[in-house]
DNA sequence: TTCAGCCTACCTACCTGTAGGTAGGGCGTC
DNA sequence: GACGCCCTACCTACAGGTAGGTAGGCTGAA
């Protein structure tokens, strides 16, 4: 992994846990051992680097679908499964999800990163439109008439709770999954 | 209003639009035209000035609830008024809620703001879930099991939409309240 | 009434440590 | 030599905070 990799990888972290103004170039500095400057190189304005996590951000929600897919034994489950992946560093390690990291910073971001953000958002909404949509064709699911809009339910209810997770424990997030899971099925 | 009251009353409009860690004493004394100096005279930490924030943030929740619970003809139409009220500052200010507002930069508050905002988390949890409970009373919602992973379901939802409509605008604000609806009403 | 002491609310000047960034240079590899 | 990748040194502008001070108002005692 060069520098430049390395920087994206800390970033993501830093991106994760802090928010995307709550790290700074020197903090990376420090982190891998290099100057501010040589951050600086390669990623000239801190918005390059956003960018960049922007990137990162698609490409590791692009991957997450794909394995959800592949090992989804249905509908349901693939949203388990993506939940279960949102939780898997939450709860121990205080991060939150980056794309809600990146809302949080929304009236600090440039344009450019804006737009990044609104691209994610939407492969985000239409991958568990989509699932909810064959789950509810399968029958696995309540017929519902706007599949996009149950979708924001499904991923704000698991979004909010892995924030609130971090104060209050995981045991309100197995509730909110749990009552929406019963809302869609019964 | 004095000037301790002014400096609240602008640093609420700042944790809402720039979150807590977005503003500084600076940003304060510019816009009331003190020094900073003075600033720290009343609120001699920036944790002082968060936790009347919390203060401040207690009072408004407290009397929206108050007033949705004297206007709301039905249990549905107090969670609409608490989602309207929502929305009153969100599109047209760009204006997040306070509390997800200090979600955002959970892991850098003190201890002292952690455990405040773990107060006013449950003080709009109770509400919510009471509300859902007395429309399930009234036959108004469908049962549930759990009113307080119902709460967070319709909180969340709520909060999430908002942040959201920022940058998608509010038709997919309307299109997630509207299926929260229909999950709990048919 | 006068005055000392105290309080509130502001001020100037200053501190350390950044945060994003710029300019010029060095070194190793091809 | 060219280039990628690093460096030192520096810039402006803070961000949270400290120390010492002033001015005006209030209160109680002489």
């Amino acid at each position: 992994m060069n520098t430049k990799q390395q920087i994206v990888a800390y970033s993501a972290d830093m991106l994760r846990t802090r928010g995307f103004n709550g790290f700074s170039y020197l903090d990376i500095s420090r982190e891998l051992g290099i100057t501010k400057a040589s951050v600086h190189h390669h990623f000239p304005k801190k918005q390059d680097l956003g960018l960049a996590l922007c990137e990162w951000t698609e490409e590791w929600l692009v991957q997450g679908f794909k394995h959800f897919e592949e090992h989804g034994i249905s509908e349901w489950d693939k949203l388990q499964r993506y939940a279960r992946a949102a939780t898997k560093h939450c709860l121990s390690e205080q991060m939150m999800c980056p794309i809600s990291a990146l809302h949080g910073d929304l009236n600090k971001l440039p344009l450019e990163m804006q737009q990044a953000l609104q691209v994610l958002d939407n492969i985000e909404l239409d991958w568990v439109s989509r699932v909810l949509q064959a789950g509810i064709d399968a029958g696995e699911f309540k017929a519902a008439d706007d599949p996009r809009g149950l979708a924001s339910v499904f991923i704000f209810s698991c979004k909010g709770a892995l924030y609130y997770a971090r104060l209050h424990g995981k045991e309100l997030f197995h509730q909110t999954m749990q009552q929406f899971e019963k809302l869609i099925k019964e």
